[in-house]
DNA sequence: ATGAGTAATAGTCACGTCGACCATTACTCA
DNA sequence: TGAGTAATGGTCGACGTGACTATTACTCAT
């Protein structure tokens, strides 16, 4: 084929490609139950290997840009949305990743918030994904988008995350949502409302959400991991830098 | 200075180079109290920059190997050990970590076995440090040490990983010992037991310990996550792969 | 206005986990 | 043979959590 400009032994000499790609998850909520779904946005690559296929949203390593910021643009490249929630999911480098050349990826997760904008997005190269449902994409980022629902199932779990998928003000049925909309089961009101608030990283505002057909809700709000440094136990990020966007992380 | 191959502009122009690391723990005991403490080997630097510094042991990714199969090989060359647990820690790639170029890092996490092989591979260039009190190192690798304890410190409080700093064979005691070395803590040894026993992957074995004086401690053996997949729960691996050395990850 | 419908909110109860703590056992050594 | 030591076994109370029931405060249709 002619875009195979290596073969086997000029492979070998040449340094491995880097590469930065980015998992970005978002809620959509579904216009009939009007419950979250969980979504992402795909590129379609527009040359080989893999062409025509569906990919996750990457490039090369600028020399100015951490590989955070690096994450940071392809995201909003691809999005037009600034990320909530940015964080290393993993680097991948096995030998035969990619047909052409061997190439390490290393891999970002992102929560953006929910909006209207990134329809306006889409585009003959770029669409949102219902997250489960995929359908076979380029290389190994079947595997990828795996390991980041993963990851991303288990931060919900054991972190303070799902904020970041909601707007400034919030009620505690919305992030219950969230939460069974991304862990796929259903949680009990009563004792969800009790574990939230024992969490110290959210707080009451004196607003109700009027407009239901039942007792209106009281608004929350979210306060990151201030007061005492909580240290996120079961956190992927060093001593007590839960690492949000452009923060601590990536000396 | 005369090492320096690349100016600013020059610098613009190539690609980052990449660098596989490997932070290695173990235990050495201590002669006087007999306690297990937390030790890692270092390499000097031959060449510059930095040159005379200690540092991680590392070096380029080759082409036939995976990142993981590099950390591997890196542990070996300077240990001489095997790799009870190989983890991938974190990828480095700040834009001014290396004076002479762009420079990111793959970094990876092991724990070997005690032994006393490691002292004949001490040699002028590769010397075993105490975790903690760790002298100025080259680059950011205080840094990445001090993520990578982070790292092991959390496993080890939620994850099932201690066993891999021990033998076949091992009384609870010297799991707690393991425990209180690198958490640095102290542990009722009776609610430790118990904690212990519920767990479920270790044994009873029909063995004791003799020799000390007092009641010989029966000794148990680390069956790996065998049975129901219980799926680590805050492991940093993809679904139900807690990724032990050369398995599963790196695709 | 009035009752049905709905979800938010409050509270109770049983159970399992965990830290603190005490008691017993089985070794060695002087 | 008794002292010393750590392994082992057990109890108690505080606390978190799932299951479940009750009450409150809205909207909407009649």
């Amino acid at each position: 084929m002619a875009f195979s400009s290596a073969n086997v032994s000029e492979r070998e000499l040449q340094p491995p490609s880097l590469a930065i790609s980015t998992v970005i998850f978002a809620l959509r909520h579904d216009p009939d139950s009007g419950r979250p779904e969980l979504w992402l946005p795909l590129v379609r690559r527009i040359r080989q290997p893999h062409r025509g296929k569906w990919a996750l949203p990457g490039g090369p390593l600028e020399s100015h840009e951490s590989l955070q910021d690096a994450a940071g643009r392809n995201l909003s490249d691809t999005t037009g949305l600034v990320p909530r929630y940015l964080e290393q999911l993993y680097a991948f480098g096995g030998v035969d990743r990619a047909a052409t050349q061997r190439l390490v990826s290393i891999v970002y997760w992102a929560l953006v918030q929910p909006d209207e904008a990134h329809h306006a997005r889409e585009s003959e190269n770029v669409r949102w994904f219902r997250a489960d449902s995929l359908e076979p994409m380029a290389f190994d980022h079947n595997e990828i988008v795996d390991y980041a629902l993963w990851r991303l199932r288990n931060k919900m779990a054991y972190g303070s995350i799902a904020y970041h998928f909601l707007g400034e003000r919030f009620t505690l049925a919305q992030v219950r949502e969230v939460y069974e909309a991304v862990l796929g089961l259903e949680l009990d009101p009563a004792n969800f409302r009790r574990h939230l608030r024992a969490a110290p990283d959210i707080a009451a505002t004196e607003e109700f959400q009027q407009g239901g057909r039942h007792r209106p809700p009281r608004l929350y709000r979210y306060i990151g991991s201030q007061a005492s440094a909580t240290a996120e136990t079961t956190a992927d990020s060093p001593a007590g830098t839960p690492a949000p966007v452009n923060t601590g992380r990536n000396p």
